[in-house]
DNA sequence: GCCCTTATGTACGCTTCCGAGCATTGTTTC
DNA sequence: GAAACAATGCTCGGAAGCGTACATAAGGGC
């Protein structure tokens, strides 16, 4: 099970005893950390702002289930979120991964009434909420925010559609490194937390399938782990051995 | 090569000989054949019609192509078209198929400066093309035409992550039946003209997986087919046999 | 009607991955 | 430090699909 702590709390004080009056600092430095509200004008921002709750997530939190409406959506500040389908016979497939480039619950935006893919947090982390309902009606009256919300959506559409050509087309071993490199992209630090099952579930493939590729990784120096404890060694050395998919994300994301 | 044929002009006179001073009438004949312009309120669509050119296209033509400038949107009346990933190795694989439900080019509403995957025609048909700024502009000024443009590419996104799920968890057969199913309801009539060559670029397989495939399919009694020419014999058949993507596809899709 | 192109059926050995299981080893708990 | 648990390494036979190849069959052109 992976435990990714959130990034320490660096010189801003005592995150854990903040009182409820610092709510409206909270909110801003977090929107500073997201990459689609970070870049919107102030007055938008000031807009939003007093519907944006700060909010801190745990491993294994489930944010959005399929069939369930979605009443949040939810901007990372730190951590990580994979989007899951999960198939009849119990196989789980990731279909994206959302840290502070994104946000959580974007079909939200797009009209969705309900979820279709399991929404589960892959770390600790910390995100901003606000109702659904609340950001659709901004969206629908700024283009200041509609613009970075729809080019995030993109991005998320690229990201699934490489994800559905790479699942296809590459190895486990391939996979697993432009998981690892999606991943490091989305977390600070170069030490995360995961066991193979996790990470097998993540791939949809068999546990033994993700301990033998992790080995070739590791005995090729690119990576480093024991029980459940992922180091990045060899970052450019993982870039050389993914398969095009990471790079096609990369390039065609804006 | 497919070569499926645009649905017969029937008792709307001679299409064929058709003048240009026509037209405005093409274009609104057109514009109710598909669903997102379909749903617009008169109001939304007198506006957009003088922008609307009506296309007639061919099989096997290509609309967008990876890292070129997305000029047009093209709002299918008939016929469809894929969105295609090329591999570095030459494998080819689908990752979304859009009919009259849809449209292409969607992407560059979103933001998009170029376009990330292939759009190709699979069969012939006809659509309403418009220049991407000119939609964009339009999206912007009038919620009328972004609540079903987003709605669709709501759509997209959760057709290209089932496809995702299923590229890695099924068998060619089962997203063989998934394929032809998405491809019968978006083509009129039962019989469509595909190679097993060109349906296993779709699929990201070889011609001969797609040969055995499609042999266990015919043999069920559920499609019949030779030299291209596919016959939907048993489409609740079919059904019964297709895996639990095409269900979820279509449940989730608003 | 005959030739030629194209589409299809099928076979071969090979690679990847599966499902299942079991042994080992590090970590935690008492 | 011992026991319990969790994570990992590895093995087995088998299934699915690969790359390649070749033979057959169906249409099209002449």
């Amino acid at each position: 099970m992976p435990n990714n702590k959130p990034p320490p709390e660096d010189g801003d004080g005592s995150a854990s005893s903040r009182a409820a009056t610092d709510s409206k600092a909270d909110v801003m430095r977090m929107a500073r950390a997201n990459k689609i509200l970070g870049a919107l004008p102030a007055k938008d921002l000031e807009q939003l702002a007093p519907k944006l709750k700060p909010i801190e997530f745990k491993v294994e939190e489930i944010f959005h289930q399929p069939l369930d409406p979605i009443r949040d959506v939810y901007f990372p500040a730190s951590g990580i979120i994979s989007l899951i389908t999960l198939m009849e016979d119990g196989v789980s497939v990731e279909v994206a991964v959302i840290g502070s480039e994104g946000d959580v619950g974007i079909s939200a935006v797009m009209g969705a009434k309900f979820g279709t893919v399991e929404a589960l947090t892959q770390s600790d982390g910390q995100a901003l909420k606000i109702r659904a309902a609340d950001l659709r009606e901004h969206f629908d009256q700024s283009s200041a925010l509609r613009e970075p919300l729809l080019r995030y959506a993109h991005n998320l559409l690229i990201l699934v559609s490489q994800n559905a050509a790479c699942n296809r087309a590459h190895t486990v071993e391939q996979r697993l490194a432009r998981w690892l490199l999606l991943t490091h992209d989305r977390l600070d630090g170069d030490k995360f937390i995961f066991t193979q099952e996790f990470m097998s579930r993540m791939l949809g493939v068999r546990r033994a399938g993700v301990s033998v590729a992790a080995n070739t990784l590791r005995q090729a120096g690119l990576i480093g782990y024991s029980r459940g404890s992922i180091t990045m060694i060899d970052r450019s050395g993982l870039e050389a051995a993914v398969c095009e998919c990471y790079r096609a994300i990369e390039s065609y994301s804006v």
